[in-house]
DNA sequence: AATTCGGGGCT
DNA sequence: AGCCCAGAATT
């Protein structure tokens, strides 16, 4: 295929780095997970090196490319492989599958780039492109839509080459026939395309589901003495999870700080001591796909050694950040704090 | 079958 | 403001 972009999870047919690659595109857009995939490479080259690492470690790695389950399903996964596979990526579709973070798209994707295994990978590209081409209205996000599309797919590769067939229309779903006006002007499939003949090209594909946010209100205690700062980490299953945060008074609506003070949470932190509150940042909208985290940040000064009893809580200096994984959330005010006191 | 996991870019 | 991205795990 002439037109393919050059992207660094090309250039190698390692099963290794072909993984990485593709758990990185998960959700995720090519453009982000470049220097994300780079940067880990050079960190771990191969399964050994991060089947060895400590999970904090990968995370600090994937700090900012979200989702961050991939990172700790990944770095598991690398461990079974090293002990299980002797260290060997395995090589049939069922083994790869099998791998946690991995599901069907990207079973077939490493078995079809890294071994050229006849597998169909079907990922949101190929549901656009077939439901388009052949006017499927079956949802892609329902169980039927998804074995109906697998199988279309399928019988589209028919005796093609696995690895050619697999880039060639993901890579068509992702330059050409893309979400919002696609180049139908200069399609090479336009005389055979129900979803243009029809005037619906905007109609494919079907989605059944919709998603619905909600609003939760976070209340950070940036607890600070000179360069060093309090932390703790999130462990609930909840978002971020083994991510680093401040010490954090959740609320399922907004409050004001006079009432904050008077929380349960902020008595258990504080029992009777005297604080003097230094700054109270503006409201910070953070947004997630399903989520809008109303945040303020409270800046206390304060003797926060007589915190470290706190159980759950760690002091660290600003020169430790880079050894700990934020949410982007907390990463941005950090490095406004690191700014402001270099 | 429905929900939950981030963050960013584009319209 | 909404949609979607080389989806998967959990409930």
């Amino acid at each position: 295929m002439q037109n393919k972009r050059d992207l660094p999870w090309r250039e190698t047919k390692d099963p290794y780095q072909i993984w990485i690659s593709e758990i990185m595109l998960q959700q995720t857009r090519v453009a982000s997970a470049i220097d994300y995939f780079n940067r880990f490479l050079k960190q771990f080259p191969t399964i050994s090196d991060l089947a060895q690492a400590e999970e904090q470690e990968v995370l600090k790695l994937w700090q900012g490319l979200g989702y961050y389950s991939r990172a700790r399903n990944l770095h598991a996964a690398a461990k079974i492989i090293q002990l299980e596979y002797h260290g060997i990526f395995p090589d049939s579709y069922k083994e790869i599958l099998k791998l946690k973070g991995i599901g069907t798209y990207t079973a077939a994707a490493i078995a079809s780039f890294a071994f050229n295994l006849p597998h169909a990978a079907v990922d949101g590209n190929v549901y656009r492109v077939l439901s388009r081409l052949y006017g499927i209205n079956k949802a892609i996000d329902s169980t039927e839509g998804k074995k109906y599309f697998q199988t279309i797919a399928s019988e589209t590769m028919g005796n093609a080459i696995p690895e050619i067939y697999n880039q060639a229309i993901i890579e068509f779903g992702a330059l050409q026939c893309i979400p919002r006006s696609p180049k139908c002007d200069i399609c090479p499939l336009l005389a055979n395309c129900f979803a243009h003949n029809n005037a619906q090209v905007d109609q494919f594909p079907v989605k059944s589901k919709q998603i619905k946010t909600k609003n939760r209100y976070f209340y950070y205690l940036f607890l600070s003495c000179k360069s060093r700062f309090l932390i703790e980490k999130r462990k609930k299953k909840d978002i971020w999870e083994n991510l680093f945060q401040y010490p954090l008074i959740e609320y399922d609506k907004p409050i004001s700080t006079n009432e904050l003070l008077r929380t349960s949470e902020w008595k258990e932190l504080f029992g009777n001591m005297e604080l003097v509150i230094h700054s109270v940042s503006e409201n910070v909208i953070h947004k997630l796909s399903h989520q809008n985290l109303h945040t303020k940040f409270i800046h206390i000064e304060m003797d926060i050694d007589k915190m470290k009893n706190k159980y759950g809580y760690a002091i660290i200096n600003h020169s430790e950040i880079s050894e700990y994984p934020f949410p982007k959330l907390i990463e941005d005010h950090l490095n406004k704090m690191t700014k402001n006191n270099p």
